[in-house]
Formats: structure tokens, sequence, C-alpha cells
DNA sequence: TATCTTTTGTAATAAAATTACGTAAATAAT
DNA sequence: ATTATTTACGTAATTTTATTACAAAAGATA
């Protein structure tokens, strides 16, 4: 993998612990930020174990010791995936909560990058490349993602089209044709009308990629699924940091797309970027 | 400052060290990673100084020692705002071009993140707070954005709408009352319709705010600016994170809005929200 | 030039981490 | 159920690493 959260690592790896490494494994979640700043004393205490468990526990995740260890363990803290207390609170002023939203969205889009699958990824641009048409669905805010994701992928000589309207998905869906493919995005993967419409999509054995949340009712449904572990929001306050994701996975398989297509193919975007500029003032000025 | 980036500080305070402690700071400005990677005694004699040199360095900048300073460092080397190479390349596969594309709008949220001005969010929020009505204007992937906006906007309870028909805006802009908010994204902040009509609105004494990029023609004409510093994409492959960022601003705008309407307000948003179940398969799975 | 301040290194000390080793616990084998 | 074997864990010794105290050198001030 290319770049693994050592946090994570700890929390995939806890099943596979022994006593005291769960123990250490623990003391560290608790306050990764506190684990930093300790020696190797303190946290075998705060552990209730000996030092060398403690080195022990740190040569099993690959590091060379306590002291790299911590290093490790600040750098998955800094963009890494849970950090505590970024909640936006009822008497913060903007310079408390701007930073708080963004950091809360990078967190999520690196904790993303970590966990998604390559596979999957790759998958999907196989299909996209072999699509003759596409169809982007999307409710509400996915339906802001899915026009996002029309103007991306128009560019690429290829007929799409978005669609935020129920009844004409469920006409596109019920009328498809081979090589069409149906690329359905759903924060919750849980909403009704979508599931009914992909139901129908399927059973016309269409292709029909989703971009929503793991084991939902549309994740288990479609062809193949990009599955976004983003953590429901609880608070009130805070984003919905999902349709970034889903906005960065858009571009990462439009990417896929054009280096699948070749170099030659840079050419064609580029007389697309020019074609817009008459629409824009210079920048000299007018 | 919110954050602070030590090799930043570093670079900054280079001036104002002495002899040894340049030498030092030199030998780790050349290499940061590796300093993180090496002792005190190896790190010395890389600078060629003594061991108590390269402590009494670290305590210049405001840490507890060496290997508190090796923390530090490691923590400003992830997500910070140089990292180099982070490109996407013809030969790319699935594997590296999707962290890379993940990284560098990590990347990008937080530069502005570290640079953005609370001042003039603070102040778009008291526009917004103060609007009878808003409009949120935008064309092409802009117009994305600015859908995505009244949708977050219109659990406000105020009457607001996206418009991404030049025609439909230009007579908005022309029949404007007071109280209207024309709430205007575009990344490049030249496009001459915009351009157009935002002259026109700003003709007619509406509040005009931009979210744009610096100094551009639309930044300069509209009441006021929400400026974002997105480096042009000049690599083909690469993705538009303008966007991504804009939406993220957008969601610190209703955070701010949120917040200002103080906690009596949360009730009417989980009366949104709870409007929202009867469309959605619950999580037991029908 | 004499005196004071700042900078720097040497050497001693302290702190921290690691290793070696032995015992205890858990698991497997008979 | 008992023994053998492996695995887990801690104690204590050792080594590595970092820090402090101190003094010499360099530089500044009068």
């Amino acid at each position: 993998m290319y770049y693994e959260n050592l946090i994570d690592v700890i929390t995939n790896g806890l099943a596979s612990l022994n006593k005291s490494e769960t123990k250490v494994a623990q003391a560290i979640l608790l306050d990764p930020e506190a684990a930093t700043r300790s020696s190797i004393a303190s946290l075998a205490k705060k552990a209730g174990v000996s030092e060398p468990s403690v080195n022990r526990f740190c040569k099993r995740f690959k590091t060379a010791g306590f002291p790299d260890f911590k290093i490790q363990l600040a750098k998955s803290l800094v963009s890494g995936v849970r950090f505590v207390n970024r909640n936006v609170d009822e008497g913060d002023q903007v310079d408390s909560y701007t930073p708080k939203i963004f950091d809360s969205t990078i967190n999520d889009l690196a904790r993303v990058r970590d966990n998604i699958s390559h596979k999957i990824v790759n998958d999907v641009v196989d299909q996209l490349i072999a699509a003759n048409r596409i169809y982007f669905f999307g409710l509400g805010t996915s339906g802001a993602v899915a026009r996002d994701a029309e103007n991306k992928f128009f560019r690429f000589n290829l007929p799409v089209s978005f669609h935020d309207d129920v009844l004409m998905m469920r006409m596109l869906a019920s009328t498809g044709s081979p090589g069409d493919v149906f690329f359905v995005i759903s924060h919750t993967g849980r909403t009704k009308e979508i599931v009914d419409i992909v139901q129908i999509a399927i059973n016309n054995g269409a292709m029909v990629v989703a971009l929503t949340s793991p084991k939902s009712p549309l994740a288990i449904l479609s062809s193949i699924s990009l599955e976004v572990d983003v953590p429901e929001n609880t608070d009130e306050y805070m984003a919905m940091t999902s349709r970034i994701v889903h906005l960065v996975i858009l571009d990462v398989l439009a990417t896929g797309f054009t280096l699948r297509r070749g170099p030659e193919f840079l050419t064609h975007l580029e007389k697309i970027k020019s074609s817009l500029k008459p629409t824009r003032y210079d920048q000299s000025g007018k």
C-alpha cells in the first residue's frame, strides 16, 4: 500500500494482538497525541505492562523501536485519520470553526485515500472505458456531484448526461441498451427511489456502478460498488464531507480514464480547454 | 497562528541564528526526512557541530529537546505545503495516481486553511445573515458548486436559488431589490458573462459576494470577495481542485451561519433531516 | 587592554531504550 | 490428564541516546 496510517493499522490489527500488546494498543489509541509525548516507561506504566512489551509492540508494527514508533504515530496524527475534538462547538468563532472544518474534510480524504480499493477503481475505469454512454444519477447533494461528473466526463468525447429527476431515471433505467453505464451516486445508499431504479436497471441487464456507503442496499445491488466509508456526521454543525470525497473519487476515475486513453487523447482535452478562451477576460485585464 | 509548520518556522528564523545553529538548520533543511530518523550524534556530525549545539538549537525552536523536535519535524512533513513531485505521470497505475490526486487535493485544502482571511469569512457570514434572499450563480463546474450551495442553504429557512443560466442571471441582477445577496462562484473570475452580470448588479446597488481567484476582474468588482488561491493546474491530468476548495468554504460559511443563528436553530435543522427519513430504507435492511 | 557577554565544545550525568535471559502461561500432543 | 512445546511476558543488565554542568574560546564593550 502506498501510504499507511499507523492508527488505522493498529486498529485493524487489534484482533491479532496478544494480551499485553492489546493493552498497549488501547493505551495508545485512547490518546495518541499523548503517546507521542511520553517515554517508553510512562506508556508502559499507563498500559500496565513492562517496557519491553511496549518495545515489542512497536516492532510488531514494523517500526525500528519506540522512538521511531512515536514519529510514525505523530505523522499519522497530522492529516491522519482520527484526531479527537475537531468538532465545532457552540462558542466557536471564525478562527476556530474555519480550520476545524478544513481539518475534518482533510481527515476524511486521508482516510479514504488510505482505504480505497485500487482494484475496484481499476474495474470501474474499465467499465467507463468500455461504455458507449454514461448516465450519472444523484438526488439532492449527490445531484450536484452527478452534475459535476457530467461536466467532467463530457470532455471525454462520449455521450454523458446527469439526472436528478427520478422519473427520467426510471425511464432511462428501463430502456437501457448494452453499452450503457449507470453511474449512481448516493451518500447513504438507502434512498428508496434510487434503489428501486437501480433494481430496474439491473433486471434489464444494465451495468450499474455505485458510489455509495459500504454494505448499503445500493452497494449490494449494483454491479460494481465503490464504497466510501465516511462517518455519518452526528454533529449538526458539521458539514457533509462525503460529497467532497465523492468528487475526488470522480477526479480519480477521470484521471484513470485519461491515462488509459493514452497521450494522443490529451490534444482533445486541450482543444476543449481552448474553446473556452474567448469567453474570458485575459490576464492583462480586458 | 493556528497551525505552524516547523520547517517554515526554521526557514524564517534562519537569519537570527548564530554560526553553529545555522549549520544545524542547514543540515536539517537539506533533508528533513533524514533528520527525523537520525540521532542527535549523527545529526551533530553531519552539521559539523557538537551534540549540545543541536540540543540548544531544538530548544530555541520551543521544543522540549531533540526527540520532541524530531516529532514536530515529522509532523510538519506530512500534508504540509511543500511536497514535491505529486503530479500524475503518463505511466502511473491506479495505485500511484489515486493517492496522488487525493494528496494534491489535501494539499490545496491545507494551503487555503492556513491562508484564508477569517475577517472576510466573518464579513460574508454577516451579509448572509442579513440577507432576505440569496442567489447562487455559477457556470460549468462552478454551476455544480452553486447547486450544492443552494441545497445547503435552503435548509436555513431562507429563500435561496441557484442559477447556471446567464439570461436568468442577467434578469435577476437587473431587478435585484435591497436585501438580495448575489453569491457568485467562479474559478477564474474572468468569465465575461459573469463579470458583465455582476457589473449590472453592482450598478443596481446590490450586494455581490464573490468566491473566486485573487485579483481577478470578478474579485475586484464585487462588494466582498473571498479569494482562493489554488494554483492553476498546468498538468492536463490533474483535476481542478478549486471547486473542492469552494465547497469546503461554503461549508464554513454555512457553519458560521448556523452558529450565528444560535442553538434553537438546530431544532429546525433536525426537522429537515428527519423529513427525509421515510424516503430511505433503514439500517435493518428494509 | 581589561571586562563582560555570548557562543561553543568537553566531559560527566542522567534518562531512555534495547537486549538477553529466565520464568510463567497457554496451547498442543500424547 | 499430564507432559512437551511454544508463546508471552517481565526483570535486570547493557547500551544507546540525550541532557546538563562547566569551562574555554570568541567576540563585544568600555
